[in-house]
DNA sequence: GACCACTTCTGCAACGTTGTAGAGCGGGGT
DNA sequence: ACCCCGCTCTACAACGTTGCAGAAGTGGTC
């Protein structure tokens, strides 16, 4: 049913090796000699078996991507863009959720998936610096900047330049109350506490007061914790009149929250979120938000991969900082 | 730097074997001389090579999973699931994007990742049943009815009836110029005829006119795609009180399209979707939709395919039915 | 004609694992 | 005292592939 290299050879006459040498593209193979072992190739419909492949080369073609969750319209987003990125190197991408629990992140990171793999793109929420550091070193590649100073190539984007610009376009609005909604007390929340770094500057920065009553936390960032969120700020009579979402689903949730509450936005409260996800260019109304270039996010880490996984495993960690721009669209009036 | 069986076995002083038995839980091995072999499988970090094991046993514990966009919501649910269902039989779960593409369909299920995983489950958009014919066997599982007549065991709902009764909905509400989005004139589109049949049963079983002008077909099942066909039925003028989706991302696009429209959902317009994904539990106003049992799905895939991996691979192809249920929310008067 | 360089192809060994067969040992039944 | 059985452990071979070393053939140069 299914042929090796070894019924390949039979077929076509030749030794298994000069069939290898075909199906790896060797130069010093006659022409007529290629030929008919590319006619037996494809009469038996070979394929290379990769665990062989593998176990003798050390290679599998294969990477990993880790993410929390992978219906997280971000994480589904960013996915899609890595997989696309890796099939130009020729990788198949294995997706694993780690529902974004330490000893998941933990087991994934020093590889289960482990001699099954070539490389690791990991976006941790619970990992910290000691567990990266105790690897024995599938190399890997980290998003986000929850893990800031391991010894593990990074893409991160500039969270509290960008938390910061859209606090700010929401002072510029004339927002005087502003908001925050995601913020967390754990350890886990690198994310969170640059958004908050940036908010907190912005205001800073336009002599406004840091009020703690208008900022919410969340325990994680679903549309549900989002609403559950706005419905607290609107109840405890701190009257906002804006809020700075740490990412769209949050922003989705309040915008929700705040419908059921008889507000309109963006007259009452202007929303922005953070992530530009799809759902927020059809919602109503439109959310304004951070739009971080997951596809540049993508390319970068399977770059990094790649230059690791080719090149000197010894090489200095790296961290790339990826693009992002400010959408700006109904949320905030246009 | 990474260990091998061998390395285990000469700190423990038993043979290569007795270190593999003890891996994999042989009975026969003396309670020291396992507290041996652990101890040193634990010193030394061992993690058994995959593709080796692989080679000799014929088994991975990976399988595939081939989905046509992972940013479709209703995908990464269902993915999410499935990696969930596969976990507790011990497997990782590999996931593809095929695009929809039936060529990039006829390679995943062919298997360019062959070799490498014991099972695909597959949720063809484009694939045709002589395709899956001249597949030479990885086993595999089908999700939807795009193939209908395959050799292949399937996951489906049953479509038809989900359509009849969503929309028979609609009539029960009073409404009687009840349009649908969606409908695709390509042989791609199974689900999209299953669909419309239903929504056609239901009109012709309450004396309703099957009005032409009132279905409009989308090219994909975006928010985009469903919002442009929504501002078609609008200027058109066939003035629908009713629209029956296909999906839930149509129908999140089609609200868009009516919020632009100045019309109210649902006093003017009543709206219904088909997924139940989360963002219609979110939106403004909150979706009325089909709710297919997603977990069940996911565990039925992963059920038929571990039973075509240990019995018999030669049994007849089944398809199993999934449960769904309406779930009706505000864009349908509550 | 001897030598060399290059092309084309082959056989062998090895990657890390597990199935099979069987060796060595001790205990129980006769 | 003998045999047999079950437990514990081991050696060997094989899974399908590719790197290495080298054989055989071809043609060019002195």
């Amino acid at each position: 049913m299914r042929h090796r290299l070894k019924d390949v050879a039979e077929r076509a006459g030749v030794s298994v090796k000069t069939v290898s040498n075909v199906v790896n593209g060797y130069l010093h193979v006659r022409p007529d000699t290629r030929a008919r072992v590319e006619e037996a190739i494809a009469e038996l419909n070979y394929r290379p078996n990769l665990s062989a492949r593998h176990l003798r080369k050390g290679r599998t073609g294969v990477i990993a991507l880790a993410v929390p969750e992978l219906d997280i319209p971000y994480f589904a987003e960013l996915a899609r863009h890595i997989v696309t990125a890796a099939a130009e190197y020729g990788w198949t991408v294995l997706i694993d959720q780690t529902g974004g629990r330490r000893e998941q992140e933990r087991v994934v990171a020093s590889g289960i998936t482990d001699h099954l793999v070539d490389g690791l793109i990991l976006s941790p929420l619970a990992l910290t610096a000691e567990d990266l550091a105790s690897l024995d070193g599938t190399p890997m590649v980290l998003l986000g900047e929850r893990v800031e100073h391991g010894p593990a190539d990074r893409v991160v984007i500039d969270n509290v330049t960008a938390a910061r610009e859209i606090t700010d376009h929401l002072i510029r609005l004339g927002r005087r109350r502003i908001a925050a909604i995601g913020a967390q007390r754990t350890d886990e929340g690198a994310s969170a506490r640059l958004r908050l770094a940036g908010y907190t500057e912005a205001l800073r920065a336009a002599g406004l007061a840091y009020d703690e009553a208008l900022v919410a936390s969340a325990p994680a960032w679903h549309r549900a914790d989002g609403a559950a969120a706005m419905r607290g700020l609107l109840t405890t009579g701190v009257r906002p009149d804006a809020v700075f979402c740490f990412n769209d689903t949050l922003a989705l949730g309040a915008l929700r929250a705040l419908h059921e509450a008889g507000l309109r936005v963006p007259e009452d409260v202007a929303v922005v979120g953070f992530d530009d996800i799809e759902d927020g260019r059809f919602s109503v109304p439109t959310l304004s938000t951070v739009a971080p270039d997951k596809e540049q996010i993508a390319r970068l880490a399977v770059e990094l991969l790649a230059n690791h996984l080719d090149g000197d495993r010894a090489a200095p960690a790296r961290a790339l900082k990826a693009p992002y721009r400010l959408e700006l669209r109904e949320s905030t009036g246009l």
